[in-house]
RNA sequence: CGCGGGAUGGAGCAGCCCGGUAGCUCGUCAGGCUCAUAACCUGAAGGUCGUCAGUUCAAAUCUGGCUCCCGCAACCA
């Protein structure tokens, strides 16, 4: 299963108007777990992330605020920046909308579609809210003393016709039934796949991809009065990563990605509007498009007007990184919507973190500390037991690598957690503290074994929890620490350092008292 | 009759596709151990599997109705 293939994964691209929040974060966390894992796994990996940085938001939001479009832009990337650092997942390449090498790529794509008579001029008309800055069905509005609102937002709608460039969506509804068929799992999890199948079903409608209403985008080829409306700028940006449109390029090979990690809300347009583009394009399509789920407060939605959004960067001040990453890939399936509380946030990390792994490195090479002279214990005659322990942790990799190869994170660490448990399991078993006065030589067996485990352990671990896996690697002096070195073994001898606590138990302040 | 997801011991979930002693994590209670981060190990209590009806020797699992919760419903990013 190890392949050196080249994997290209992506995160979606924040929109440019607002500060990163936490399901900016859970995203790119997601997204850091799965590049580490194949890349530890010996897949040449590209990461990408990007930034949506047109449309009529951010000249406004940008005029309010008394800066430039681009002045918000950068002040915004700088800030995705930033949350790649305190979240220790930099992507490798971050690939901004307006940048020079986006604006060749997506143009590119543009001429594509319109040589292929995908693309026409015609008028977009419906009832509009300015308001609201959008569209809505006739359904969706009602008429009140003479006047016509939106139903939805209560806002004035007026009858607006705009010139606009359409795509020709409806041509691609066959093409992409077909590929749906031919590439069941191109959306996992399956519930999305299924959503997206009947959307299709219904019939695909042309849309429009120009606004004439506002200039803070991306010229249409061959008519500037016209920009290209958001979608088709934004999700180009992922074959801009590659290098495109020059298909020589040292990155050229990144294409098609293997991935794109995206929120539930905008499946759409990732499963159809995308794949009909690259179609229209005569391009190759993405692998899969991986959808993940919300994070909610105890169960509520998240939003600014109720005031309840948890900021990932006062849990990452609180709790520490590796913490908030455990949790947020542990606690929740992929794809499935997740609860945040303190309670179950710290319940995790002291249960599986600190007692369980962190607890049973401690317990063990505390023991190799003061019984073995701080080194590398001497391995006798393998038991049964030991073996089969052993066994277990050898055959985490198969494992964690078939959930991965499902997107399956959680279940991967679930795996791995198990192994821990039967490694406490074992450990008190065997009861080296006793065996250090009947039989020492037993005891270094046991000993060894227990500390191959954590190497074993310590090495899977890396995606999820990176700074720890690290702490717990260089207390068992381990240099080599790929999936393909998981077959090495530690050497009898080897000068270990002292051991120190690899996580914390967390306790709340007031109870330090 | 718009589409989809969900309702399982105190909490959160798995099981449902391929019917047959209801499983996991946390919590609670009791015991053990003392190497360890008040940790670890063992055991126990606790569920009419939302509701009603049907199919079946047998249903959490299949079929149908109902109730409640949550997303989505195309040109908002």
């Amino acid at each position: 299963m190890t392949q050196d293939s080249p994997f290209l994964i992506t995160t979606a691209i924040p929109y440019a108007n607002g500060a990163p929040h936490i399901g900016h974060a859970y995203e790119r966390i997601a997204t850091d777990v799965l590049a580490r894992f194949a890349r530890l796994d010996g897949r040449d990996v590209l990461f990408v992330t990007g930034m949506d940085e047109h449309g009529q938001k951010m000249q406004q939001t940008a005029a309010r605020e008394g800066l430039t479009p681009l002045a918000l832009a950068d002040r915004t990337a700088l800030q995705f920046e930033a949350m790649g650092d305190l979240l220790d997942a930099r992507a490798d390449d971050i690939v901004r909308t307006t940048s020079e090498r986006h604006k060749a790529s997506v143009t590119e794509i543009w001429r594509r579609m319109e040589a292929n008579g995908d693309i026409y001029l015609s008028k977009y008309a419906g009832w509009y809210s300015v308001r609201d800055e959008a569209y809505y069905d006739e359904d969706e509005t009602e008429e009140r003393e003479g006047r016509r609102f939106s139903t939805k937002t209560d806002t004035l709608v007026e009858w607006v016709e705009e010139e606009s460039y359409f795509f020709r969506l409806s041509a691609y509804e066959k093409p992409l039934l077909d590929m749906f068929v031919g590439q069941p799992d191109f959306v996992v999890p399956h519930q999305y796949r299924n959503e997206i199948l009947a959307f299709i079903n219904r019939g695909l409608r042309d849309f429009s991809i120009s606004r004439t209403t506002f200039d803070w985008g991306i010229p249409v080829p061959g008519n500037a009065k016209h920009v290209m409306y958001v979608w088709v700028d934004a999700l180009t940006n992922y074959i801009t990563a590659s290098g495109f449109p020059d298909t020589n390029g040292p990155r050229a090979k990144y294409w098609p990605a293997a991935a794109h990690v995206i929120g539930k809300d905008i499946t759409r347009f990732h499963a159809i509007y995308w794949p009909a583009f690259l179609m229209s394009a005569k391009l190759a399509l993405p692998k899969q498009i991986v959808v993940h789920g919300f994070f909610f407060n105890r169960g509520e939605k998240m939003s600014k007007s109720t005031g309840n959004v948890i900021s990932h960067v006062d849990l990452v001040e609180k709790y520490g990184l590796d913490a908030v990453r455990y949790f947020m890939m542990r606690e929740v399936p992929f794809g499935q919507d997740g609860s945040f509380t303190d309670e179950i946030l710290i319940a995790r990390m002291n249960a599986d973190l600190a007692n369980d792994l962190g607890n049973l490195a401690q317990r063990s090479l505390s023991m190799v500390n003061k019984s073995c002279a701080g080194k590398v214990p001497t391995c006798g005659e393998l038991s049964i037991a030991d073996k089969e322990m052993l066994a277990s942790a050898e055959a985490l990799l198969e494992e964690c690598r078939r959930q991965h190869g499902d997107f399956a994170i959680s279940k991967s660490m679930d795996a791995i957690w198990k192994v821990v448990a039967d490694a406490n399991r074992y450990f008190a078993g065997q009861e080296p503290w006793a065996l250090k006065k009947t039989d020492p030589a037993r005891m270094e067996t046991v000993l060894y074994v227990t500390a191959e485990v954590l190497r074993m352990v310590g090495i899977l671990i890396q995606p999820y929890v990176p700074q720890s896996a690290a702490k717990l690697l260089d207390l068992l002096n381990v240099k080599k620490r790929s999936f393909s070195d998981i077959g090495e073994r530690l050497v009898s001898g080897t000068e270990l350092p002292v051991p120190a606590a690899i996580f914390p138990r967390y306790v709340a302040e007031e109870a330090k008292m």
